[in-house]
DNA sequence: ACTAACCTGGTC
DNA sequence: GACCAGGTTAGT
């Protein structure tokens, strides 16, 4: 569930089972999520949940010591809230058990996601570009972020640093969108296609982030042109095509992205 | 800038 | 059995 409307989802969800409890014990269930040492995992005992925040994919979840921890869901990370005396769920990867008997648990098939602890006092950097809504982020910004990149802006999109919380997803349907082919070079977008490109990733992220283009189970409904090969573009009619860009699936229109 | 790796499950 | 997966990163 992982590009920035899902996480802001999840973020949702950890301000009203998290934040303002008490935690009483954490717990990593799988070993690619690491090992806790003794003294780290006597200190969660009795910390406080101030304050979750969304940073591009990543989650963090504030304490009252000043502590930050940090959730990374990966590719198939998820949240599932219960309580300590329910059955762990298939694939439980983390919990959090909350001294109200409440309990968060990271629910991860594949066990990429990642959580680690920030100390207090020291900023917290991520590498993160501007979040698609930053008012700061203008066509003229990322004219200067792409000025020097001979990439294909398909993946030099996916790249944080850029702009934060995109993924594949919405990357292949904000170039549908702006009718950009991904395998130009990102340095040769013009000003008037870097507004087109910018004015569509909001449009995708904003779509994405409502209510009415998910299902029940808050999956997305209707994609453009994302996992729909030798379908017909909405635009004209033209098969949707997949090539591999950096090792991911690209998907584009041939006839109408150029 | 690309590939492989991290992990494991679901699907053809 | 092979291939694919909405992410990131280390190594080439």
């Amino acid at each position: 569930v992982p590009e920035l409307p899902e996480i802001e989802t999840a973020v949702r969800l950890l301000r009203r089972v998290a934040v303002g409890r008490v935690i009483e014990a954490v717990h990593l269930l799988h070993p690619s999520l690491g090992r806790m040492s003794p003294a780290l995992r006597r200190s969660f005992h009795g910390a406080r949940v101030t304050m979750a925040e969304r940073r591009g994919k990543h989650q963090l979840l504030h304490l009252a010591d000043g502590r930050t921890i940090r959730v990374h869901f990966r590719m198939t990370g998820d949240w599932h809230a219960d309580t300590v005396d329910a059955e762990r769920p298939r694939f439980a990867r983390a919990a959090i058990d909350f001294a109200d008997g409440t309990r968060l648990v990271l629910v991860d098939p594949r066990a990429l996601s990642k959580i680690d602890v920030h100390g207090a006092g020291a900023p917290i950097d991520l590498g993160l570009g501007p979040e698609p809504d930053d008012p700061a982020l203008t066509a003229k910004s990322l004219r200067r972020k792409l000025a020097n990149r001979r990439g294909a802006i398909k993946p030099v999109l996916l790249d944080q640093g850029v702009i934060a919380g995109l993924g594949n997803i919405y990357v292949a349907e904000a170039l549908w969108r702006a009718r950009i082919d991904p395998r130009r070079p990102a340095m040769s977008l013009t000003p008037s296609e870097l507004t087109r490109l910018l004015a569509a990733v909001r449009f995708v992220i904003r779509r994405a982030s409502g209510a009415r283009y998910r299902d029940r189970d808050g999956r997305i409904m209707r994609l453009d042109v994302y996992d729909r090969e030798g379908d017909p573009c909405r635009r004209c009619e033209n098969r949707i095509q997949r090539i591999t860009q950096a090792a991911r699936s690209s998907y584009y229109c041939p006839h109408c992205q150029v």
